[in-house]
Order: C-alpha cells, then structure tokens, then sequence
RNA sequence: GCCCGGAUGGCGGAACUGGUAUACGCGCACGACUUAAAAUCGUGUCUCGCAAGGGAUGUGGGUUCGAUUCCCACUCCGGGCACCA
C-alpha cells in the first residue's frame, strides 16, 4: 500500500484546485443546477453515511462539467439546525459555538475527500445575514393572511422541557428523550399551507420524483372529495353520498359509546336515525360526525353488531370484463338478464360442481337464465337439472346478488347479467339423462374446495364463491350499483353521488388531511419571529430596515420551565417601541422551526452575498428557469427522512413565493433521488450512543480519499441501504494502485515514479491473452471494451447506478493490465471517465502523461456505437430449456441458417437424437431452445 | 390494520424488455515470484455426483418452449401511514 504516497497526491491536488478555481463556471451557453443535501453538524461529526449522497453530487457534478455545464454545486449549513442546538443542550456549550466548531470540522472534512463545491456560495442559515431573509418571507406571509396565531395544542416534553412540533412527538412519544408527552394549549404561530394543498397534491404529476415519494406525499396531504350533508342540524361529511339510503345511524364524535337519545332524519329515506356518540369518529377531521352506514363501512358495520343496529344494503358489486375474450365489444348494446349462479357441494366429499367450457376457454359453475315467474330457486334447479342431469339438491342459502357486464362468446352478445348466487348441498347421486345439446356445450368437474378458485382462474366468476367462503367479502365498500335506493336504484356508484347529493341538498368538497402548519417554537436557536405586540396597534410587524431581529446573548437558552421560549425571560429585549405609534410594546418570542431556513436556502444559493434581495431576479431565472418540465433545482438528492416534511414545506414556501412572482418556476425542485443510508458493519443505525460511527478521515488516512469515494460508490446500489464493512475496501484500493500502475508502465516519458518493483515488473508479463494472440487484434479488443465501459459508465451515473460502474471500470483495468502495451489516447479516455469518481490520483496521473490543464477541463468522452457493436455472436443452444452448447455466428447470420447450425452441433446431437424435434424457437441474438 | 420496498454463494452484491443465474469486489484455498514475509500476478471457489448428469435466486403453487424477472397465496425483514368517514 506504500508504492506511492497517495495522501501527499492528495493534498497536492486539492490546493491546486483551491488556487486555480478549476470549478468556476466555463460556459454559460448551457446551464445546471445540481443541489446536494448537506451534512449538518451533529455532536457525532460526519461519518462515513453522510459523504455517500456527497459523492454520488460530486461525480454527476463532475462529469456535467467535463459535458460543458456551467454547474451550480454549492455548499450550505445548518438548515437542519436541530442536532446542533440538542448538543448543545446536552454539553452545555454555546450552540453557536458547537456551530462554528462542527463547521470548521466538516469544512475541512469535505475538500479532504476533494469534493468539488463552490465554496464562494456557501450558505449558512443560522447566520443573521441568510435568516433576515427568512424573517422577510414571513412577513409576506403575514401581510398576505397566510401567517396567523391560533390556540392549538402543544406536545410538551416534561423531560426536555421543550414543545414538541407534531413531527417530533410521533405517538406521544418525545423524539428527542423517549418521554410520553402532555398536551398544553397555547396561542401558536400558523402557516396556511392547507391553503395549497390542492396545487401540493396536483403538481406532483409535473415532477420528476420517485413514485414511493410522490405517494407519501399524496398520503400526508390525504385529499379526498365527498359530500357534506346535512341530517337535521347535523352535518356529516362522505366520500359514498351513493350510500345514504343505507345510513342507520349518525356517529358523532365522542369518548364513549353512549347513545345520546337524539334522532334526525336521514333526507333520503325521511327515517328517522338515532345519534350515537362514537369514539372511532374524530372530531377535527371533516365535520367531525359521520353518516353510519354498516352494509358499506367496516367500521360502522362492526359498530352496528355490537349495539344491534340495522343493516340495509344499498349497494351491489358490479364487474365489468376489462380484457380478454370477456371484454364487452363496444358497438354492441347490453341485454339485461337475471341469472343465477349456482354453487353445488357434493354429496359426500368437500368437491363443488364447475363446468370447463368447450367452446370458449371459461370455467364456470353452473349458471343461467331466470325465466319469468320463477323464483331464483326455481331457476337454479332446472339449470343444474338442464347441464348435468344431479335432481337430489337440498337449497341451502341464497348467497347475493352481484352483478357482471361481459361479452358472451358463445351467443355473441354483451350481457349485463344480475346474478343471484344459490348455494346447494347435493344429497346422493341420482342422475337424469342429459341431452345432447347441452352435454357438447361443457365439461363436468368435481373441484376440490381449496382448488376452486383456481380452477375458476377469473376471478369475477368465482365471485359467488368469494362471498360464500371468504369472510372478508362480507361487507362490501367498494363501488357498484345501487339498490333499495328509491328514484336511484339500478344506477351506479359514480352517477349517484351527484345526484344524490343534490338530491339531499348537500354539496360536494374537497377534504384534506393535511393541517396548518404549526410555526411556533418557544426555543432559543431559531429565527425570531419578526413582530411586535402593541397594546394599542395589535400585531405589528417589524419593519423591513429593522431586519434581521437577531437573537440576543443569553447566558442561559435551556428551557424554561413554563413553556415559554427562552427569550421571554430577557426583558432587555423583550421590551420595545411599537413601530406604529411609539408606545411600549414586547417582542414575539417564539421563534421559527428549524424547517424554516431549509424551505429556500436553495434559492439563496443562486445569489448568497445579496443585501438588497434574498436573490436577485436576474439569477433566480438563470438558474431556475424551466430547462425541462416545470424547471427548479435540476437535481436534489437527500435522505428518505425528508420526503414528506421537508420536501413538501418548501414546495410551499417556494409556491408562495411564485404567486408573489418572486421566484420564476412554480415548483422548486424538478428530480428528487434519495440515498439509501450507510449502516454500521453489524447492520445497525451508526450512533454515537452505540460506538459504531466509522470517521471517514480514519479511512482516508489508512487507504486515502479516492479509494474511499470509488468504495462508497461500489458497496451497493445507491438508494439502499448497505452495511459499512471496513475489510472490503481494499478492493477498491487494489483498483487504484492498478490504475496507477497501467499508467507508469505506459509511456517510458511517463513522469510516474515507477510505481512496479523490478519484481512485480517480471511478474506482469502479459496474460495469456497477450502472448496468443496478434498485437493489433488486442489493441482492437481493448477499444472495444473500452468503448463499451464508456457507454456503461456514462449511462449508470446518470441513473445513480455507480456501483455497476465501478464494477465496468474494474474489468477494463484487468483487461488491460494483461496487454503488452495500451494506445495512449485509449488509457487517457479512461481516464475521463474514472476521475469523478477519483479525481486526485486521475489529476496526478494525467498530467504526469503531458496534460496541462486539469483533467475535469478535459470533455467527456463519447463512445463509438460502431467499435461496441459485435461482428460475431454468441447464441446459446438450449435443448427443452437447458442449455447444452453454445456456437458463434455472424452479425448478420439468417435465422434459418443459425437453427440449422444449431441442430448439427455434436453437443445438441447428443440430446435430440431419437427424439422428435417439435418446435424450433429462435430468440435473436441470443438463443435456440429446441423442444424434443 | 393499510400502503410501499426487499429476500440471490461464506459476505457486499450483478443479471438489459421473460432468454447462459451468481458479473465485479471481499474472504478462502492452491500455485508463481521471494532466503522469508508483505505486496503483486495466476488458478480455483453455489451444491450433490468419479462421471454422465441432477438440484439451487425466502416458501408453496400457476402461466410459459423458457421465470431471480410475470400472476396467486404465505413467511420473514425494512420503511411510511394509522380510527381520515
């Protein structure tokens, strides 16, 4: 590990780029926005887990600079400020002090490992000159409505002594300490972010974001459309309108179930329904009461079993054939039929009656047509009697009714059949003849009961059997058709809960789950809350010149024991003219979470030195405006634990922004990817509670920057989460030194010291591969492969799978190893593509082949689709789907040519001879399996 | 309870759209070089079998000429939401 003093390279090659600022901006023709989530201080220091999404930003960063890109890749701080001010806490230093301290620390942590920031941006949000900003954002918020005070519950911490946001106190549960909170009632600060919601919810269709992402967006703001209607004075709230005539009582929220001795009129039937308290109901969801309705809502049907409450079914299921031979045609009418559908259990073993069908492939039970003036058992006896000749049946239950819209292949026609599903036990095996019409039309089976259902394989006809045996089945929610439901009987779901809701004279709106935003701390370290109380103005903000209200000195920032904020004690500060009419007034002493500063600091990235405006138009646009799709930040990456919170914050407050058209795209961020985390080596959370951190600079020190990135990169996909595993790395190391190695052997000008002892020297010569064959045709090879790798390594960072590209890197670097000399401009391109991922030992290695300039001022190289394309292939020959030999063909051999290639091969012989061969089947470019 | 992921050698993991399962790396074994060690290079390394062959991608089934990949059921692990009418 000592052939060349990695760590002096490294250090060389970060002052270099410090002085000539290699990462200013060369182009401006094209731009880029890629944005990284910074590490933010903690007590524990930044470990290995945080440099992974670092690196992952600096190679995609990198490699756009070598394609031309003038890059936006800044460096910001603190915006997740909350482990600092716990640490704080907890040791009793200064939080603005830890701050500096941890600062410092990753400061210098970050161009160890050589990434490429513009450091010139840098933004660090517990600053006053960047939280200025963040007060003067608030003060559109309040000038526009949308920041107003509410009395709303607090979670308190009786241990931290702290008020918990929602977020924090997850189940009652402090986040920080493990203690159950208590509720307190307190005037707080509020955001209306529900105000959003709608455009919150309805642009996510806009941008690029994972789908798991969009979804627990989707979920936390809950949207869901429904009525509100009224029983009597009470109004309830539905998503299923369509099922009002089956509602039997109204459930209001309460603690216990009680029945309140009340009843209304349900507008629908005009019955009278009983009001019952009920715990399940929630009082600030919807109107806080809720339509009982037991056929249709599991909750309400459970509820009703208990307190002996009525259960009217008003809706029934109703499938319709999406695909296949079943699919309604659609230039057929629907012809009505009642039906039944009949379940026969045999007479002495656990087997059912079904019909496999001759002339189109259904499998059924036995079902057919209800004639006039039969009753549905009438009905169901003479088709059992008709289709398999069984008379000895004893009528058990009726199961339901369902409904079905399908085509009939055998009559040709679309049916909407109303099923009524009869259930029989079979006593004894007398039989009538059957004739011979209906014998050419199906098949008898006796099915197993636990085979049924796939016997039955579609599953709209296997409903009968659903309802008979599966309990869940029981109450239907979902949508169907509507029955006992007076004028709207017989129509569907979706027509009725119009009608009926203005039928009622109940309107429909839109409900969200998500809350106000709760925007009040009573902490220390956060921006104050920029406003004044006056006795006689009211609510004053602080005017615009008076920015930033900076945090006062304090000696003591724990918490106090009230519940108030810290800086309530400080009467000095406290204590203020009112800007309005001069008069004494107090300061707000709440201060802001700390999700404040991190909903824009992305925009401060565009113009951080700014004094005038929290970014100047002129560069918002620059680097904002929509490139593709609904512009914002190019690229940003983070952690999976900002996906809701977070994430959906600043796509308010960037929101806000636009409609005061201060900010030019209407979404903040077009691509979101997460990074899985990097666990301790025994598969655990790192934590410096447990002792189990590794410190990236303990890894650098032994195995050096470059081998640290290149094995971040390479232990496993990006998005997952990997064990560390520290004895693994020196694979990524030994790729490094053979890098190197092919390079100080490569030119005999080369500058490298020579890095092979005469030793190894003797011992390299030159695999087999090398000795076989031409000199010219290995050149060839390695082009090829070269080429291949560039492909593959250009395509995988750009779909953040750098694991599979170091993985190509690796195999090239064997290859080449093995030849007796490599094109020069071959290995340079190699170079390319390597250095974001090691840019120190690539730097050092490039100019010591002649290179002036930086090797990150080189362009990316591009591949030649001619040189990766194969002249010959490779097709596998499989015999009944197991491979038995392999022969080569041309490019462009026929496929006639290569099946009869395939079938004289010795190996193939061997396993088709005296057998039949009945089919040939030709994959291009890949395999023959021939089944004998 | 609901929603979303995942499960492949001793280990981290690879496998394009259903087409050679286990690439690449670690570890291990053997060999070369060396007085020796380290480093480096080479060979081998899923499993049963002497071999021909057979069996393996969490478990059980299905579709298919062919399934790690698609479908159904289940087990375990991870994440999110949780009386949301």
């Amino acid at each position: 590990m000592k052939e060349y003093n990695h760590l002096k390279i490294e250090k060389k090659w970060q002052k270099y780029w410090e002085e000539k600022k290699t990462f200013k901006a060369k182009n401006d023709g094209k731009k880029f926005y890629s944005l990284i989530e910074f590490p933010y201080p903690s007590g524990s220091g930044l470990h290995v887990g945080h440099i992974r999404s670092n690196t992952a930003m600096d190679i995609i960063s990198r490699k756009r600079r070598m394609e031309g890109y003038n890059v936006l890749y800044p460096i910001g701080w603190d915006a997740f400020g909350l482990p600092t001010e716990n640490y704080a806490i907890k040791t009793g230093i200064e939080p603005a002090k830890v701050t500096k301290q941890n600062t410092d620390t990753f400061r210098k942590q970050l161009k160890t490992l050589g990434f490429s920031f513009d450091w010139s941006r840098e933004v660090n949000t517990t600053d006053p000159a960047y939280y200025k900003w963040t007060q003067w954002i608030f003060l559109k918020f309040l000038e526009k409505g949308l920041a107003y005070k509410a009395k709303s519950y607090i979670n308190w911490c009786p241990s931290c002594k702290i008020g918990l946001a929602n977020e924090e106190a997850v189940g009652g549960i402090c986040e920080r300490c493990g203690t159950e909170t208590i509720k307190k009632e307190k005037e707080q600060w509020m955001l209306g972010i529900t105000k959003y919601a709608d455009r919150l919810d309805k642009d996510l269709d806009f941008v690029d974001y994972p789908e798991r992402v969009k979804t627990q967006q989707r979920n936390w703001i809950g949207k869901s459309e429904g009525a509100l209607i009224k029983f009597d004075n009470i109004e309830v709230f539905t998503t299923r309108p369509d099922t009002i005539f089956g509602a039997t009582f109204i459930a209001v929220a309460g603690k216990e179930n009680r029945f309140t001795g009340r009843y209304v009129t349900n507008p629908a039937t005009k019955e009278n329904v009983p009001v019952w308290e009920v715990d399940y109901v929630m009082e600030d969801y919807g109107t806080g009461a809720l339509m009982g309705v037991p056929a249709h809502d599991e909750r309400d049907f459970e509820f009703s079993k208990k307190y002996k409450l009525p259960v009217k079914t008003v809706v029934e299921r109703l499938s319709i054939n999406a695909t296949g031979q079943s699919k309604p045609k659609d230039d057929l009418p629907f012809i009505e039929r009642n039906c039944v559908d009949v379940i026969v259990k045999h007479w002495s073993l656990n087997k059912y009656l079904c019909l496999q069908w001759k002339k189109v492939d259904w499998r059924t039970f036995v079902t057919g047509g209800i004639e006039k003036g039969q009753t549905p058992e009438e009905a169901a006896r003479m088709e059992v009697r008709e289709e398999t000749g069984y008379t000895d049946l004893k009528f058990i239950k009726e199961i339901g009714v369902y409904h079905s819209k399908f085509y009939h292949g055998p009559k040709k026609v679309n049916k909407f059949a109303h099923f009524h599903g009869m259930y029989f036990e079979l006593q004894s095996d007398i039989q009538e003849e059957v004739i011979a019409e209906e014998k050419e039309k199906h098949e008898l089976h006796w099915v197993d009961y636990d085979k049924v259902i796939s016997f039955i394989k579609d599953d709209e006809n296997a409903m009968g059997w659903n309802l008979l045996t599966n309990e869940s089945f029981s109450v239907f929610t979902g949508e169907g058709i509507l029955v006992n439901s007076g004028k709207f009987s017989s129509l569907t779901s979706q027509e009725a809960k119009k009608q009926i809701t203005e039928f009622v004279g109940g309107k429909m709106v839109t409900k969200y789950k998500l809350r106000d935003w709760i925007f009040s701390r009573q902490r220390y370290w956060g921006e104050p809350i920029p406003v004044i109380f006056c006795a006689k103005c009211g609510i004053v903000p602080v005017s615009e010149k008076d920015l930033p209200v900076e945090l006062p000195k304090v000696k003591n920032y724990q918490p106090t024991d009230n519940g108030e904020s810290p800086l309530a004690n400080i009467s000095k500060w406290v204590n203020v003219k009112c800007p309005k009419c001069k008069g004494p007034a107090e300061r707000e002493t709440d201060t802001m979470p700390n999700w404040a500063g991190s909903s824009w600091y992305y925009l401060r990235y565009t113009d951080p030195k700014n004094k005038k405006e929290f970014a100047s138009k002129k560069n918002l646009k620059y680097w904002l405006m929509p490139k593709q799709g609904f512009g914002g930040v190019d690229w940003y990456n983070g952690g999976m634990e900002h996906t809701t919170l977070h994430l959906l914050y600043s796509r308010f407050w960037h929101k806000f922004l636009y409609d005061l058209k201060l900010v030019p795209t209407p979404e903040p961020y077009r691509k979101r990817t997460s990074h899985g985390m990097i666990l301790a080596e025994g598969g655990d959370k790192m934590s410096k509670s447990k002792g189990n951190v590794i410190n990236p600079d303990d890894i650098v020190k032994t195995y050096g920057a470059d081998t640290l990135r290149l094995y971040e990169m390479f232990i496993g996909p990006f998005e997952q989460s990997v064990a560390w595993n520290t004895e693994s790395i020196i694979g990524s190391r030994r790729f490094i030194e053979k890098v190197w190695r092919i390079g100080a052997n490569i030119s005999a000008e080369s500058s490298l010291p020579g890095s092979l002892s005469p030793r190894a020297r003797g011992a390299l010569p030159l695999g087999p591969s090398a000795c076989e064959t031409p000199c010219q045709e290995n050149s060839a090879f390695i082009k090829k492969l070269l080429h291949k790798t560039i492909k593959k390594v250009s395509e995988d960072i750009e779909n953040m799978r750098f694991n599979t590209a170091v993985s190509s890197m690796m195999i090239l670097t064997g290859e080449m190893e093995k030849m007796e000399s490599i094109d020069i401009k071959d290995y340079k391109k190699f170079l390319k593509i390597l250095a974001p991922f090691a840019p120190h030992i690539t730097e050092e290695i490039w100019q010591s082949l002649g290179e002036k300039k930086s090797i990150i001022l080189s362009s990316w190289p591009k591949w030649d689709e001619s040189l990766i394309k194969d002249t010959e292939i490779k097709i596998m020959i499989q015999v009944n789907g197991k491979v038995r030999a392999e022969i080569m063909v041309g490019i462009d051999a026929g496929e006639a040519e290569i099946k009869d290639k395939a079938l004289k091969d010795e190996g193939v012989l061997k396993h088709i001879s005296g057998k039949d061969v009945k089919k040939v089947i030709y994959v291009k470019n890949r395999l023959i399996n021939i089944v004998v």
